[in-house]
DNA sequence: TGTGCCCGTGACCATTCGGTGACACTCCCG
DNA sequence: CGGGAGTGTCACCGAATGGTCACGGGCACA
């Protein structure tokens, strides 16, 4: 049974709201999945006759087919691929229902980025039986200057050895800089990409964790090295140091 | 490292109608399951005294030696292999004669094919930490600062020399968490793992259960070393102290 | 039938996070 | 060189979350 491990970490997404769709579709890519992405079940089905992915993450509410009705159809055509539900209601019934309509897990909106990505990860690690356990999604840890950070754990040690426990949205908006070393990120990126959808704090907020980063990892917060200002724009985030 | 033969995922069959047969087998084979067929009970016993699998499919209604009784030979034996009943009827009575029998979960027949695939998976999951435990010395205890935990026995030793007895919650809860020191584990991945696909508990029960480890390990449960909350997500188990 | 153990839940309180506003400061541009 | 927009920084607050406890139901076993 040793299947090309091509398709493995493609993931496609069915989801009709345009801005969730987006959010989703991106912290995906930037977990080094490949991303493709369709709004309407009937796409999903005829998308998936002619291609393979590793992992399915359905909306239920979808115009015309729902969701459970999608997943109901692949599974009559043999199609065995991983399915994650994601529904607005929070209804445990619901999550019995994805299941018995072949579903592999399921997730209420609105949910923690963080959460969503867990499970992804968790249902590819399971259904991957014959890979070994320890795969890890691009970006598990970071360097940069002396300081060490754990993406999977929310973890770091700082430069001078002081050990760093992150919040959630700490980790993740560093983990958006880094991802793009050198890189502007401008501030609305940040929101997209560390808030995901449906929610939207001032453009300060991302300042206020910027802050935060630079207590944390630069040696001179007040001279930043590594999280540096784009005046008008974003940040940028640089591991040693070239303009 | 392409682990192919830990036979986890191996499932014997026991169904004496070749058409009920044939249907079961190709559908776990389409779940990547690895399946044997054997068409009574003394076969079974056979096949078993040479092999081992993950899973037991057993009909209820067989010639000779029906499915209970195989069973409990089984369990006489010492072979602790997860059992899933099938039956013609749908008497509860049938339900806890199969349990009692040493059975893990029941299905009556005519049952619905994704239901059974559900429990099929769901009985492995379950299991797999306990098969973790049993099959290699080195996963079934566990020890860290000084405590010492046999998940085969619930039992423990704490770091101040009191012996423990643990609930099969408890012990499973930190079977689970100690699978993956140092990586996040949300709570919803707990109840999944620990209670099953189709019981809700609230999450709050996890956080219970989290104290009781913490009031059983922690030198100070107050400032948990070990059993480290994670914010909005989860818990996260550290033997000792790693990045 | 009674007793004890598990475990699930609700209540109450403590803590944390994150979002905002205020104010000072910087940078760009005229 | 001065003004205004944008940013650094801080302290604060509300809401969400977690810690902890105590109660009660259910099951098992006596």
């Amino acid at each position: 049974m040793s299947v090309p491990a091509a398709f493995f970490n493609r993931i496609l997404v069915v989801e009709d709201d345009p801005h969730l769709a987006a959010g989703v579709v991106e912290n995906l890519r930037a977990e080094g999945y490949v991303v493709e992405a369709v709004t309407s079940g009937e796409a999903a089905l005829e998308w998936l006759r002619q291609q393979q992915c590793g992992l399915i993450v359905l909306d239920v509410m979808l115009p015309q087919i729902d969701g459970f009705a999608v997943c109901r159809t692949l599974r009559e055509q043999g199609n065995s691929t991983p399915v994650l539900f994601l529904t607005a209601r929070g209804d445990p019934a619901d999550r019995v229902r994805g299941l018995e309509a072949g579903g592999d897990d399921y997730l209420a909106k609105p949910f923690h980025l963080q959460e969503f990505l867990l499970r992804v990860r968790a249902i590819l690690r399971r259904w991957d039986w014959y890979r070994s356990a320890s795969d890890s999604p691009a970006g598990a840890k970071l360097q940069f200057a002396g300081n060490e950070v754990d993406f999977r754990a929310f973890r770091a040690r700082s430069w001078n050895g002081v050990a760093q426990e992150l919040t959630e949205k700490e980790a993740m908006i560093l983990k958006v800089l880094a991802e793009r070393p050198g890189e502007i990120v401008s501030r609305e990126d940040l929101l997209e990409r560390v808030w995901g959808y449906d929610v939207f704090p001032s453009t300060r907020t991302v300042d206020n964790f910027i802050l935060r980063l630079r207590k944390r990892f630069e040696r001179d917060p007040a001279n930043p090295k590594h999280f540096l200002t784009v005046w008008g724009v974003g940040y940028r985030f640089l591991t040693a140091g070239e303009p």
